[in-house]
DNA sequence: TATATTTAGTTGTACATACAAATGAATCGA
DNA sequence: TCGATTCATTTGTATGTACAACTAAATATA
């Protein structure tokens, strides 16, 4: 009896990425698109030539759900594709470029917004757990 | 620059999210649907009569995707809907009683599971951070 | 070298979930 | 009591995400 829900990761952990999901793409809504999106495009920037299978393995999805994001880029001028072998290398375009700091303050904003509510200190802290709880899970 | 990506609570709850609820959907696979309508039946079999709002508030998800859910589970005959004024009332059937156990050990199975790997104490302790956090974050 | 296996990516399809707009019931203020 | 507002639900539509099946390239094995 009692609270099942409260008790189960599998529930905490979707609530809490319903609630900070929303916030984000709030954050983000300057950019067009959403954070998932930004991010993908930041790696992208910071490290130009990723192959998708690289891209995949850094944000932790599916390859086929990568390619659906880099198809959306690139549908939007802000990447570019290069079959290199087997493998797809992605690349920014100017336009993409051009779209780093605006990404940056929208994340800047989420991190304060998040922050301001939390504390720096456990939210920084949290972060840490999801990440080392996401890496032991996965083996 | 380091990895802006591991101390983004958006994207470390999120992956977390990714990797639990595909560990969830492996131990609920014997019940023949997923997760969140397991919990959803349970709540419906705990309180029977329960508005669909309050069954969202209880989710904590939007009014129009219990709506669906619900649609769902009806489809399955495993709850009625009575409309009541303005509101609709959710009951288990028969059928729906009848999975309860079902869905019960599912559930423990996803516990012990993730508890075998993040330690009882770790998991039980994240859970509550992770109610916490989502209550500050919707205030 | 020829075949088998592995690896990277894509495509079809499905599902959880949300938002915005619409509907219909209940309540409140004049 | 009537019109305005609020509330619960539904419906249309969109999006992030995954898996399974497929293709094509690379590598390993015989």
């Amino acid at each position: 009896m009692g609270d099942f829900l409260k008790d189960c990761l599998y529930f905490t952990t979707n609530r809490l990425s319903r609630v900070i999901t929303k916030m984000a793409d709030e954050e983000f809504a300057t950019t067009g698109f959403s954070p998932m999106y930004g991010y993908l495009l930041l790696l992208v920037i910071r490290d130009p030539g990723s192959t998708q299978k690289k891209l995949a393995d850094q944000l932790d999805i599916a390859p086929s759900t990568l390619t659906r994001f880099i198809e959306k880029l690139e549908g939007k001028g802000l990447v570019n594709r290069t079959a290199q072998g087997k493998s797809v290398l992605v690349y920014p375009t100017e336009n993409g470029k051009a779209l780093e700091e605006e990404i940056r303050m929208a994340s800047k904003r989420l991190h304060n917004r998040y922050e301001q509510i939390l504390g720096k200190e456990t939210a920084g802290f949290l972060s840490k757990e999801l990440v080392r709880s996401s890496d032991q899970l996965e083996e």
